[in-house]
DNA sequence: TTAAAAGTGTATATTTGTGTATGTTTTATG
DNA sequence: CATAAAACATACACAAATATACACTTTTAA
């Protein structure tokens, strides 16, 4: 299937597939045109062609570009896509949640823990700041950006300027965090219920 | 082996397993040409066909050469006994890892280096790709074929195309590859469990 | 309604492998 | 020695594949 292609055009397959999955559409004739080193956009232009014409890419009725469903490896399940989610490092009030400042690094997390439509990011755990038993100095929390929750959600909560990961709980007109085993040092806090959330913690990453 | 070549022949292979190791591929007809200090391309074209008709070299089905048996250098077993091994170029999507057109070369390898009952392979490293202190551009990196590893082993897995080096590192549901030194660009890439290495890395040869 | 960005056509340039003819050196042999 | 045969090099040219320059629509967004 993919045997008579030339360099060339598997690298242009690897930067169309890497943009599909990074952002979403396949590239234009000049973005491919800088991803291969070209100085002219026509070369771009006819190895796209090319690929048509090898039945690797297909036009849809828009126009744009589809890649020809892909012939799925034996071995599968050994070639992972990742997309790359921010690292914050700490997380403070009154700074935006993605401020520069606060971005770490990006990290590579494999496309099968996300879904698709939400915003995602990745927080270290802090000292003693997450309570919960199984949350540790060091590690890592995948967490999904979104504003509500379903009571019995691990949500991240900024209390105080510390970033707080407690259960969710509604009640009345009330909201409750409960940390999961109460005792003198993690009480529950109770706030009113126009108070937001971060997001929902989706992944907890023990390095 | 090597017994009836010629001088200019022997350099001639000299030049094209540099080429292989450090660039990747076979030296075109005009770089042997001027590696070899000729002034026409059409002697070197003719070593070429030369070291096909003697076996050395061999066709693939792509139309490019590959070298029959590339032995390492230094004292790597250069008497013992030996076992012929792939030199894989590049991984790609989509394409078997063992397809033809990604065999660079066959290499002798001493069987002292090997375990039986395992298959193996030669991976040279590219750019920064491998992101480990001790593997720089142009090592060969030998590969015992194997799905499964122990924590701290360094695999070689397939992430997003790129041959990638880490170490191996399970933690509940998920796997953590970790490069050996963390930075702003050398981070964790974090993927589901069901997640397959392609092998363990066994020796990193620099030649 | 305009300006920028994106895709494409034509013409030209560069690179690559290879063919033919010819020149040069080496070697073997009468 | 002489010289023919073989091996080795060079010059030049051609076709196919690739790459470039540049201009011209069409599309998109302001």
């Amino acid at each position: 299937m993919f045997y008579d292609l030339s360099d060339k055009e598997l690298e242009a397959l690897k930067i169309i597939r890497n943009s599909l999955v990074h952002q979403g559409s396949i590239p234009s004739v000049r973005e491919l045109m800088i991803g291969l080193g070209y100085k002219s956009p026509r070369s771009s232009a006819v190895i796209l062609r090319t690929l048509e014409e090898k039945e690797i890419l297909r036009k849809k009725s828009d126009g744009r570009y589809q890649i020809v469903d892909f012939e799925i490896p034996e071995d599968y399940g050994s070639r992972a896509q990742t997309i790359k989610v921010p690292l914050l490092g700490s997380v403070a009030c009154g700074i935006p949640i993605f401020a520069d400042e606060n971005i770490e690094a990006e990290v590579s997390i494999s496309i099968e823990m996300i879904k698709s439509g939400y915003k995602y990011f990745l927080l270290r755990a802090e000292g003693d700041s997450m309570d919960e038993a199984d949350i540790n100095d060091g590690d890592l929390l995948l967490i999904r950006q979104q504003q509500d929750a379903d009571n019995g959600d691990r949500v991240l909560a900024l209390i105080d300027d510390e970033a707080t990961v407690k259960e969710y709980n509604r009640s009345g007109g009330m909201v409750i965090l409960k940390p999961k085993s109460t005792n003198k040092i993690h009480q529950p806090i109770i706030l009113k219920s126009d108070f937001r959330i971060q997001g929902i913690v989706e992944e907890v990453i023990s390095l």
